[in-house]
DNA sequence: TTGACAACCATAAAATACCATAATATGATA
DNA sequence: TATCATATTATGGTATTTTATGGTTGTCAA
């Protein structure tokens, strides 16, 4: 399995339309779905995306066919409800829905980033400034960070 | 398998057709019964929807009575009295049931959420209430929210 | 014969497939 | 290393299909 990795930026056209970076295309290939699921993130101002393949197995783990469990129920609702299954075109584009731009203030461009299992579509200037705040925190917790005990 | 995704709303005519949407119809468009099976929800103001595969699944689950506790067993059994069965029409349209609209206080449009293997059907107002109700309370205890153990 | 319901037909808007080209990367060769 | 040839990728525009929705007709049973 290829991880997704890297930034890369791409325009959005006129329609909506955005080319998914070739190096996550690649990572998806060997997939039964040739496309991605994107969904608001819950802790940033930004999009997430993973493949269906993930998604299914989100679904094994959560799936118990109690049909009276109001925590499942709810932790459902909450995931698949907002998710949306977005295939490739033939030259490996996909259509990000309006809300989910509006949602991470995604207008022109669109910033892909890779988290490994999974990544993030964000608008450039806001994803400069949470890694601006993510690299000054990690600095001030230096000393637990695994990098510099060795 | 597909998974049912995302919200979809859309109308109710005169005579009580919806499209059930496209992209349900395509989680369902290898399947032997060409439409869904609709019933009561036990823990919602809604509508519960799924496949006939799936409550194949339910019935050979409640059969094995060591799964669930008798008294789920006895609320299992009560779905497939309840349950109705609603094949598409040529333009992917069902009728659903009166008593199930007015149970989910449904009138002109139809709500349509995905939730994995299943789905619901909601009044858009009562689940914009059941959304937030459970967005506040999936925030407070995030950490236990499978999610964010990855 | 009336009323419920299914099958059929029609259409505007939205989504998707298709085709063309510009930009970029990759590799071969001198 | 510099230059050229080739393949891949990103992007733009147009054509076609799908989808949601409305209406009409036919059929069967109460």
């Amino acid at each position: 399995m290829t991880l997704f990795l890297g930034t890369i930026e791409n325009k959005i056209d006129a329609k909506g339309r955005v080319s998914v970076p070739a190096d996550f295309r690649t990572a998806i290939k060997n997939d039964d779905f040739q496309g991605v699921i994107l969904f608001h993130s819950f802790t940033n101002k930004c999009i997430e995306g993973c493949t269906m393949e993930r998604m299914e197995k989100l679904s094994d783990a959560t799936d118990n066919i109690d049909l009276f469990s109001e925590e499942n129920e709810n932790l459902n609702s909450l995931i698949f409800s907002d998710a949306r299954q977005l295939s490739f075109d033939v030259t490996g584009r996909i259509v990000i829905p309006s809300d989910l731009l509006e949602f991470a203030n995604i207008k022109d461009n669109a910033l892909f980033v890779g988290k490994g299992k999974t990544f993030q579509i964000w608008n450039k200037e806001e994803f400069e400034k949470y890694q601006e705040h993510t690299r000054a925190k990690a600095f001030k917790n230096r000393p637990s960070l695994s990098f510099n005990k060795e």
